[in-house]
DNA sequence: TTGACATGTGACCAAATAGTCACATATGAT
DNA sequence: ATCATATGTGACTATTTGGTCACATGTCAA
């Protein structure tokens, strides 16, 4: 156990990622707004995962009367990247992945 | 469900992670030098483990005689942090960790 | 105040996951 | 050939997690 653990563990289901890819592309948004684009899915189960990011500080929240809105955190994001990536590996590793890309044809 | 879902997955995992580390502290060790390094688990956990995180790509791996040499991989890494955070926001985002870890005074 | 709207809580069930074990294969040394 | 070493496989169980629902609180407008 470490103290970045509620991070990947909110980052490990495909839900969770989705919401932060929304957030991403539009920041600030209501439940109600992000229960729109998952249709597939009731409020509970929206309102579920956004706590588990909310917990884990990849989503901050600010109430508003009785909406409430939604903001993409990328700090925890960043904490992840330099766990395994040191500064003096980074131009190297940018490297290795604009090659595979390249190579992917991507 | 998304392209890096197998990435996300092995990095929820607390022992994985550990696992993680240990390679970016020594690389190149063999599932019998990093079960010594994880005395509370069988072997066949961490063997478990490591074939989680070589799915993803996250660990490779050299097969040498009887013996199988485990390396970091830390180009999915690079790749998480690049889907949240944008070239442009980067330095934005590195000011803000900076000024949470002074605040914190860690 | 009455009713509609936006969000929140606890319990519940189904599915996925972590960890272990008995057993198996393959390599190197003697 | 024989035996110890290093790694691999499939099945099994306990725990965790994802998703839903009945119910509840708080807020705005008429």
């Amino acid at each position: 156990m470490d103290d970045l653990d509620d991070v990947f563990r909110a980052l490990a289901d495909p839900t969770r990622r989705r919401l932060l890819d929304r957030l991403r592309d539009a920041d600030g948004q209501t439940l109600a707004a992000l229960v729109d684009e998952h249709e597939e899915m009731t409020r509970f189960g929206v309102m579920k995962h956004l706590r588990v990011l909310e917990a884990a500080h990849l989503v901050v929240t600010e109430k508003v009367g009785r909406e409430k809105f939604h903001y993409l955190n990328p700090v925890p994001i960043r904490e992840i990247h330099d766990r395994w990536i040191s500064r003096f590996a980074e131009p190297h590793v940018a490297g290795l992945l604009a090659l595979r890309q390249h190579v992917e044809g991507a």
